[in-house]
DNA sequence: CAGTGGTCTAGACCACTGG
DNA sequence: CAGTGGTCTAGACCACTGC
């Protein structure tokens, strides 16, 4: 036995895989140590003990406290980082990745203009249209894992670039967790809209996923957008996760088209 | 000294930094060793050494012909891997992507039906429209990187799902590369074209970008898929890359999308 | 069984950051 | 200068594949 460093915590790793194991079952599910270590720190995230833009302990720290080798630490952190949950900052540390940033902070919205790239045309302007508390409907509430009837949150928000509206979009967010949350907070807030679910609600979107249709414009659409009525859209649905798979906003996107692209890199 | 193994050449790897080029430049520019050698690694790739879907030599003989260890050249796989280069299998070896495998088969089609995954509809039926040589227009000229008004190849074709046509595609490639191609051979072929483009011109498509808008369908949409004149169409433009970021594909798309929807997945 | 990629370790050294 | 992440090595052992 050893002496165990500071906090003495370490629950029990072990590289499952002995005979026993093997022969009990067809599917050994051998689980690589550094996969345990990914589990266990993804929890801590999850648990809030270390919150987005601050620094998790150093390689070493982690290494002592898992009670496994530096490298095998590393591992973990280096499929934690491609997976935009950790940030890397060599000679700083390792930090918990938030939409504050100045890098990331479009990693979701991949409409960019036609001529130059992003911020050529100035911050966006965004207006809040509305702010109130609904029922789910069937589909809303389906995709939201919760139950149909449920209170939700629904938004919803015109964003401008150069005095022309481009994106209005609907959001649907499940009332509990986001408790508190108004039309004036949305229109103070000073950043992107998933930086303040951070901050407020302890909300920390971590996937998304969209898809993408062509519509005709209606009433409500013309109206808000300023085009005329079937004029082509971009109809885009968005589901994003939290940690866990866990779906915590549905959000309906209508982008105009005519100056602006969606645009999509795939590698 | 060592006694060099088999094929001698290794062009004199060197970790780059030490104290001479750090005090000759302010951006001594330092790249790793695994770096160097995914850069050799590629350079194999790109000269056709290891085609398509061969496994190229094991991690140990990589080790053995660049005088590296074993874990040097198992990073610069592992980022190969990640850009969908290579592809590990465990037991077996490394072996070149290849667009011909079901797994990696749809990587740059993203149009899926509502319901049910892809294949649940059965596979397209694939019309070629026409196949023909043209003078490049200056709009085409500058995505593939060649001067206006020489000669490229223009395809147009139909994808139809369930006997409904879905997808109208017009596709440009420099003909100097794809010298050959006709309308029977991509009739008579069955697999992706880019697996076509594989086996019989020696391009591999690597990267692509695409470009997404809403229009109203023409004449010319309306015909060919079947739906009224001014119709909602998705517009996907994609440039797609060979190694070294060479454009080599310029493709128009035109999506119905009343029974399919373009699916994006943002990690 | 040999050969492949996959995991884990321990240690040395380098590059970068900030006090 | 100390502390962080980043690179590189050498070696041991494990899991998977196919002969």
């Amino acid at each position: 036995m050893q002496i165990l460093p500071e906090t003495s915590e370490a629950p029990e790793l072990v590289p499952v895989a002995d005979v026993a194991s093997i022969a009990a079952s067809a599917t050994p599910a051998f689980s690589p140590l550094y996969q345990q270590i990914k589990g266990l720190i993804l929890g801590s995230l999850r648990s809030g003990e270390w919150k987005p833009g601050e620094a998790i302990p150093s390689e070493i720290e982690l290494a002592a406290r898992f009670k496994v080798s530096q490298g095998t630490v590393r591992k973990a952190i280096d499929e934690l980082a491609a997976e935009n949950l950790l940030l890397r900052r060599q000679g700083k540390g390792t930090f918990v990745a938030t939409h504050a940033e100045q890098q990331v902070q479009f990693r979701f919205l991949k409409l960019v203009p036609d001529s130059g790239s992003r911020g050529s045309e100035g911050p966006a302007q965004r207006d809040i249209i509305e702010c109130r508390r609904a029922r789910a409907s069937a589909d809303v509430a389906k995709a939201l894992a919760v139950r149909s009837g449920d209170t939700v949150l629904q938004v919803r928000r015109v964003l401008s670039f150069g005095g022309t509206p481009v994106i209005l979009e609907d959001i649907w967010l499940p009332a509990t967790t986001f408790k508190g949350l108004t039309a004036e907070r949305l229109t103070s807030y000073k950043g992107p809209m998933y930086a303040l679910f951070e901050t407020e609600f302890n909300v920390r979107m971590v996937r998304a996923e969209e898809k993408i249709r062509a519509i005709a414009a209606t009433d409500t659409h013309a109206k808000l957008l300023q085009v005329a009525l079937g004029t082509p859209l971009l109809s885009v649905e968005r589901l994003a996760y939290t940690y866990q798979d866990e779906p915590m906003e549905l959000r309906r996107g209508y982008y105009r088209t005519d100056t602006h692209h969606y645009q999509n890199d795939m590698n």
